[in-house]
Formats: structure tokens, sequence, C-alpha cells
DNA sequence: CTATGTAAACAAC
DNA sequence: GTTGTTTACATAG
């Protein structure tokens, strides 16, 4: 019961009535009160809504962290709390309480505004069946008449942040009180919210959150002073972001009602709130501002960027951009606290990781953040934001199912026909397109497959090793969504390479892919170009050069395509590279270009400058990216296998 | 439906 | 604690 709060609190529990009591205990926090709504949610000692109210000699006791109330006692049998049956109750309510001195308490402590009064004490606890609405599919809770709790009557000796009416009390008191004497559970949740002012101040629109208590919005704007942006000296500043004169939201803001902003209403009294409490909800006299956002209309990827394109060498350092924010917006200037500020950080911090318009060079040194820069790829204006997984459990994956299928088909076709596909391959830089660029998985081999193939599969596993190489054990749990997926046989299922093992100095030296390294290609030290020379050199079977799925599984698919640092001065050709000629020997156009550009191939190339120089040739393509079909990459790794093809089908 | 903002879990460092 | 990734959800358009 105390544990995922989150996750039994969601709407799942509107479905389940026996959630119900898990759901509600698990939204007791005794350290959110209204009173602490703006504190720091760890902090330990909270006074009570009811203390507060007169009754302040009864503090609660102070404990780390307390996701219920009341805390968890040794006798109770945890295993038989965890989800306890809405007709079971729960240990909590079982025992200790008087109803009717709750009932007088409650009546007392909600200063009588409860439109219907609570004044009925002979109301007993909540023994409830459910029935399911021929209707709607939702559950009523019925309140069945027994009144149990005439053995577990003790001293009222607790209290609850609302009161001393326990939840079932006041279920008891929702359901009675409803004309049919039944209640949805959503039902029971209003009443909750328009009966108990605890509760209202919970009324967190996130239904699925429950009462689970957010006691923090720092981002979206409380009546606070006026709030501009400060972009005076800075050309990117749009004047939106404006300085002075026009009423600012703040100020607008200064009348809106609190149940919007999630100020805490403390007269305990009165006003039914609105329904829909989520923080961010814009008042409606802001609706006319048409600005999306209390600091302009600038969204936070749109001001990212400025940031970046601000700085002299277009990076900046995730704390470098915290800093121009507050710097150049006022908004975030005047929520630079640490607690303040942690929302809008966290925004910052998605918003990087989200969008493909942003990318993450990876700073030299263990423990030195990274650089960020714009992704020079990135289309002008809105990029696409990387697909969630959800997107890749359904549809996508119908297509990767259907795509799978018909490479197993043809994987066994090959088999069939012939043990020996003999090796047409184009070479060692014959198949560096990527899979995971590659149409395999979209089915949709126009211009923006690329790119959305790269959103859907930038894992954390991907996107994170991609520059840093030593990250690679920094990778995402949710690989696991490929565990579906039949990687080919030199990629095990969470990526990595099973069948031919990529050479562990090349996985080692994509830690050359560094800012540093960026900046320029010569000067490598001899050691590596004689790797490179032993690598290339290789025969199949012998020492594989890594496939293409190898490298992208150590890079990933958007720094192929892509290498900021190379903008400008550095994205010139790489010179003084004599042992590439052979395998890197393009023309380069008159824009540092290839003219075999495929459309990604400009930045390939300046990012194969920057790899450590074996990586480079390994993935140079000699033929473009979006021309690779499923069988030119099987008869390539039959070339690198021996023939031999190892699908685990 | 998409874009965005917000919150949070989680992992690596 | 910071950084980074990801998921989930709410809201506006």
């Amino acid at each position: 019961m105390l544990y995922s709060m989150r996750e039994s609190s969601h709407c799942r529990s509107h479905r389940d009535p026996s959630l119900l009591f898990s759901s509600l205990c698990q939204s007791m926090d005794p350290s959110q009160t209204p009173s602490s709504s703006y504190g720091s949610p760890r902090q330990d000692v909270r006074l009570m809504t009811l203390y507060e109210e007169g009754e302040s000699d009864l503090l609660p006791m102070a404990r780390d962290r307390c996701n219920t109330w009341p805390l968890r006692r040794p006798q109770m049998d945890l295993t038989n709390t965890t989800s306890p049956l809405i007709h079971e109750g729960i240990p909590e309510e079982r025992d200790e309480f008087d109803s009717s001195d709750q009932l007088n308490v409650m009546g007392l402590s909600m200063g009588g505004d409860t439109p219907n009064g609570l004044n009925d004490s002979s109301a007993a606890s909540v023994y409830s069946s459910s029935i399911c609405s021929p209707t709607g599919g939702s559950t009523s809770l019925l309140f069945n008449g027994l009144d149990t709790s005439a053995g577990n009557k003790k001293g009222a000796t607790r209290r609850n942040a609302w009161g001393n009416m326990s939840y079932a009390d006041l279920i008891t008191q929702a359901i009675l009180q409803s004309p049919e004497k039944r209640l949805t559970l959503s039902q029971v949740y209003e009443w909750m919210v328009q009966n108990v002012p605890y509760f209202r101040d919970k009324g967190d629109s996130n239904s699925s959150a429950g009462w689970k208590p957010r006691n923090r919005c720092f981002t979206w704007p409380m009546a606070l002073p006026p709030s501009v942006y400060m972009g005076g000296g800075h050309p990117s500043i749009s004047p939106y972001m404006g300085y002075e004169g026009e009423p600012t939201v703040a100020q607008l803001l200064a009348a809106t009602p609190s149940s919007s902003l999630q100020v805490p209403p403390m007269d305990g009294g009165g006003s039914i709130p609105a329904k829909k409490k989520r923080c961010r909800r814009k008042p409606p006299d802001q609706l006319a501002q048409k600005k999306p956002n209390p600091w302009g209309e600038e969204s936070y990827s749109d001001l990212i960027a400025k940031a970046l394109e601000s700085s002299p060498d277009g990076r900046l350092k995730l704390n470098e951009i915290y800093q121009w924010f507050s710097d150049h917006v006022q908004y975030f200037r005047e929520r630079s606290s640490q607690e303040e500020a942690a929302g809008w950080k966290n925004s910052i911090r998605h918003n990087l990781s989200l969008h493909s318009r942003f990318m993450r060079i990876q700073n030299e040194g263990a423990g030195k953040s990274s650089w960020w820069v714009i992704n020079p790829d990135a289309k002008p204006g809105r990029n696409p934001r990387r697909t969630r997984a959800t997107t890749m459990d359904t549809a996508t994956k119908a297509v990767m199912d259907k795509k799978r299928r018909g490479a197993r088909k043809k994987v066994m076709d090959l088999r069939g026909s012939s043990s020996a596909l003999s090796v047409s391959s184009s070479g060692v830089g014959g198949s560096s397109s990527s899979i995971l660029s590659h149409d395999v998985y979209s089915g949709q081999p126009n211009d923006d497959s690329l790119v959305s193939n790269y959103d859907l599969f930038r894992t954390r596993a991907a996107s994170t090793s991609v520059v840093t190489g030593s990250s690679l054990n920094r990778s995402s749990p949710t690989l696991d969504q490929f565990d579906d997926f039949d990687f080919p046989p030199w990629v095990d299922s969470s990526g990595a390479t099973n069948a031919v093992a990529i050479p562990s100095d090349i996985l080692d030296r994509t830690d050359q892919m560094r800012i540093d390294a960026l900046r320029g290609a010569n000067g490598l030290p001899r050691e590596i170009k004689q790797e490179l020379k032993t690598v290339i050199k290789s025969e199949p079977g012998v020492a594989p050069p890594p496939s293409y799925q190898e490298l992208s599984s150590v890079r990933g698919p958007q720094q192929l395509t892509q290498n900021p640092l190379l903008r400008g001065q550095l994205m010139k050709p790489p010179t003084g590279i004599p042992y590439l000629t052979n395998l890197n020997s393009y023309a380069w156009g008159p824009l540092g270009v290839p003219p075999n550009s495929c459309g990604v191939t400009a930045s390939q190339v300046s990012v194969q400058s920057a790899l450590p120089i074996d990586l480079e040739n390994l993935t140079l393509p000699d033929q473009p990216l979006m021309d690779m079909d499923m069988e030119s990459i099987l008869r390539h790794e039959l070339s690198q296998t021996n023939n031999q093809l190892n699908f685990d089908i």
C-alpha cells in the first residue's frame, strides 16, 4: 500500500474499487498540507489543517518520509494490506476510530461549510459492496449499512490531517448523502474534494494522482511580481520578451482565482473549488494574451536554442543553459532558488533530451557535463520529438512485425536457395548504413524516415552511447521494448554485439568522439592509425570490421549525420589523413559537402572527420544510406560472417 | 492528433 | 546532488 502511489492512484483505480482504499490511503501524506504546499515534500514535520485550526496540541510525529497516514504499525500484516478489498477495510480504518467522535470533529473541522452538512453522528464505517454500472462501466459504491465499528471503538486519540474522521467515515458520508445512496469512485473523490478542505486543497486535476500532493508548481506562476523577459542586449531575444509597458502575465494573474494556481486556500471554507486544478491551466484572462507560457511565446526549446545560438561557441553546458535562462528571462530569474528552479530546470533537461533539435556532445573528462549544441541537421523551426515507446508498442511495432516477417522470409529464401550467397559486398565501407535509420523500421522511405526512425530508436542507450562511447553501460531499461525485435545475429537483444564482437578498442575509442577531438582531424596518434590499418585490412571472418549495426549500437544514427561543432571552420574537409584516400576519397563539394550527398552526407562527413579515424572509415558509406534494402544487408552480412547467417528465429 | 509543459522515476556519475 | 533519459499526463490549438 505504501508503494507506488503514482501507479495505483492512477485512473486504474477508478476502474477498480478494490483500489479505493489503497488509493485513498496512499494519497494521505501528512507532510502535504496546505501550509506546506510550497515547501519541500521531504520536510518532515507539518502542521496539519486540524491543528492549525485549534488543536495544535496534537502534533504529529516527525518522520522521514511517509506517504500514508498513519505510520505503519508493527502488528500490521502488510501482506494483507497491499491491496485491501473495499469491503475488508484497511487496518488503519478498523481499529481506533470512534465514528461518532470523528464525525463530530469532522463537522467542527469543516467549519460548517459542508453543503450537506455532516451532522449524522450515527454514521458507520463504510463497508460497502460494489456494483457495476450498467451504463458507463463505472462502479458504484454502496453503503451496505453494516456497522462494524462498534467493536473497534477506542479513544479518539488520533487525528488525520483533515480531521478525526476516517476515510471510511468520509466515504460513508459521501454515499449516504447521495440521492441514490451510491456513488462512483470518482464521485467519491469529488465529494471529498468538495466537502473536505484538506482534500479540496489536494484536488489536483491530475486525477491519476488522486490526492497525491503536488506541492510544487514553480513553472506556472502564482500571483507574483511582474515577470518579464530580460532580453535587452541579446538580439536573439525576440521583442515580445519584452521589456516594459505591457501588463505582464504575472500581473494578470494577480487576480486569478487561487484554485487555478494551486494556491492553497487556507480559509478552509466556502468556495467550491474548480474541479480541474492543474497548475498549468491558464486563467481565462491570460488566454487573451496569446502567450502560451508565463514567460512569453517561446517554448523551452526555443529558448534553449536561443541560448545555444547566443553562445560564442554555439555550445553550452547544462548549467550554462540554466544560467542563460536566469539571466535572460526574468520569469526564471525570479525562480532561481533551488527549489523553485527544479521545475523549469527539469523542463530544460527534458527538452534537451527530447528534441532532435539539440545534440549532446560528450565533454572531455569524467564527471564533466556535456556540451549541448544545436543539431545542424535539424529543420528550421519545429523538429520532431522522439516518438514515445507507446507508439512503438502499437502501430510501429505492427509495421516492424510486418517487416520482420518479410525479412525472415527473405532469410529463409536465401538459405533455401543457397548457403553461399556469394560475397558481393561493396567492401568495408559498403554497408555502412544504419539499420536504425533504415526503412526496415518505418517502411516510409521518405525524407522524414531518417529522422523519424532516429526518433523512434533514440533510446537512452543509443543516445547516450552515441557520443560518449564509454557510457554504454548507461543504458536505458526501456531497451526491453526491443526484446521482441529480432536483432541481427551480431546484435543481441539489448543492442550489443553478440556473434561478431566489436573490437574493444573501437568501442573504447569512441571516447575520442569528444569535443576536443572534433575540432580537428589532424594529429591522430600513430597507433590509432595503425589500428585503423589493421582493422581495415582484416580479412572477413578473421577480424571483421564492425558492421553498420554494431557501429550504430555504439554511435547511434544521429551522430552519423551531424556534428555541429564542425560547423564553420570545423566544417572543412579533413586534411592530413593520407591513409584515408582509398576509402574516403570522395571529392568535397564547394561547401564541404561531398557530392554524393543524399541529404545526410554533409554532416556525415563532418562527423567522420571527428571520429576516431578507424570508426570514420568503417562507417563511411559509399552508397547512399537510403538505398540499402534488406537483401543487400543480408548479402553484406553473409559476406562478413563467412556466409553463415545465424538469425535467431 | 500534435505540440508543449510539467512532474517524476530512474540511472549514471 | 547533478546530469540525462524516459514515461506519463494535462492542456491548448
